[in-house]
RNA sequence: GCGUCGGUGGCGGAGUGGUCAAUCGCACUUGACUGUAAAUCAAGCGACUUAUGUCUACGCAGGUUCAAAUCCUGCCCGGCGCACCA
């Protein structure tokens, strides 16, 4: 049996970093003071083949509680994945079908490995408790709520004021997710805070259950690279897997103000250290400078060190000094092909329009000479050209 | 099922017989300025071409017309209302 770590300064800042809300916070405290060891279930959809940065921020949480001796039990949604929650949506997300679904699970194991201990974690998919439920039994856990409850939240009322469609189905999930901690036994629930609806219904459903309700921990919800909610629809993720150049690249490419956010929320730098970063920032510090060390930070979480340094390297030659990045994409060409046809061909840009609008735009550079290349050049010899802001490609001769 | 309104590009949303590859906003791409930040400015944003033209597109399938996103018919999908008084 693991010993329960109940460090007060520990516990203190597990409740409060990158954390939204606690229901019920003086009883959670309590159990953590108590030298008990929790079940802390976390619950994440396989909607997408990839996780994002925006989900570190429960699962470091989950972590926290790992660190301190308790049991981190994940839970692979792949039943509820399949139905779709709305929480975070202003319209009806699509079903996922099994095969859409297994795809996505494929990774996942891996993907919440980076942060998570798994030698520890309990891992289910919700599937092997949910399928076995027939309409009985859902009846009667759908007889635990309202229809009253459901419409009154802010999304659904939108969509409802709107004359959009909701559908039935959406009203199923927050039943699936309350389920799950049913079959877990949760004592606390982590979770987002667009996720509150449903993690309130887990409460309600383990009392059903005669089970103590868990406590909900609310994590904060991070914005993506352009300021706005990250989001998979949006393309404004940074994705567990994305390979260090990039991963490193996309931090840096994001707006400077997010900075300390991202600091507290999905990194575990020191809270003293931050706040130093922080004031110098305000002093005028190059905001530059202190992104670099969120960048590093971050790349080195989802890969190793030294392969995060590799990418810091690359950056500053790349951008800081504009040279040309180490790992550019090769691909060959025969003699006297158009250099459109062989970037199209090669799938680095969508279509020879594409290619025109570049040329036309002054993007196509020629990285030996360092001129810009006017017009749909033939290839004679090996060449590195540049065709955009970070689109680089070395072309050989056949 | 009946009635009614509607289905347009990644999204929102114009257009209701020709001048529509389709106003506009957002998103996106490229360039300038920079710190691959923001803001700003400029250009672009179906494809093939590079001519200043061809093809494919406005839920789907037909039809009317010299000409349709726009009119007609059928179908599919969605919203709303009705489905009552026994």
């Amino acid at each position: 049996m693991a010993k329960i770590i109940t460090d007060s300064k520990k516990i203190e800042e597990l409740l409060t970093r990158g954390v939204e809300e606690v229901i019920e916070k003086a009883n959670l405290k309590k159990k953590l003071l108590s030298g008990k060891q929790l079940r802390i279930k976390l619950g994440i959809d396989p909607t997408s083949p990839n996780i994002h940065l925006g989900r570190s921020i429960p699962l470091l949480k989950l972590r926290d509680f790992q660190n301190l001796g308790h049991k981190a039990i994940f839970i692979v949604g792949d039943a509820t994945g399949i139905v779709g929650d709305t929480s975070d949506k202003t319209s009806e997300r699509p079903m996922l079908t099994d095969k859409e679904i297994k795809a996505n699970l494929k990774n996942y194991k891996k993907q919440v490995g980076k942060i998570i201990d798994l030698k520890k974690c309990e891992f289910h998919q919700n599937s092997s408790w949910l399928k076995k439920l027939g309409y009985k039994e859902v009846g009667e856990h759908a007889n635990i709520f309202s229809i009253n409850q459901f419409i009154s939240r802010e999304n659904i009322a939108k969509r409802l004021k709107e004359g959009k469609r909701v559908s039935l189905r959406e009203v199923l999930y927050p039943l699936m997710q309350g389920y799950d901690s049913v079959a877990v036994k949760a004592d606390v629930e982590l979770g987002g805070t667009d996720q509150k609806f449903n993690l309130l219904a887990g409460r309600d459903m383990q009392k059903e259950f005669k089970q103590e309700p868990q406590d909900i921990m609310m994590t904060n919800i991070i914005n993506g690279l352009d300021g706005r909610k990250m989001s998979s629809s949006w393309g404004n993720t940074i994705n567990f897997l994305d390979e260090p150049n990039n991963m490193f690249g996309k931090v840096m490419s994001m707006s400077d103000d997010l900075v300390p956010e991202y600091f507290k929320l999905v990194t575990r730098v020191s809270l003293d250290k931050v706040s130093e970063y922080e004031k110098d920032l305000k002093k005028g510090e190059n905001p530059k400078e202190i992104k670099m060390i969120l960048a590093f930070e971050i790349t080195k979480m989802y890969h190793p060190e030294k392969d995060a340094q590799k990418a810091r390297e690359n950056w500053e030659n790349t951008f800081s000094k504009k040279e040309i990045p180490e790992d550019v994409k090769e691909i060959k060409a025969g003699k006297g092909e158009k250099l459109g046809d062989v970037l199209v061909k090669n799938g680095l840009l969508p279509s020879n329009s594409e290619f025109g609008r570049r040329i036309k735009g002054g993007a196509v550079k020629d990285m030996k000479s360092g001129e810009v290349i006017k017009e749909n050049i033939e290839i004679k010899r090996e060449m590195i050209v540049k065709f955009g802001k970070k689109d680089f490609v070395k072309i050989s001769v056949k």
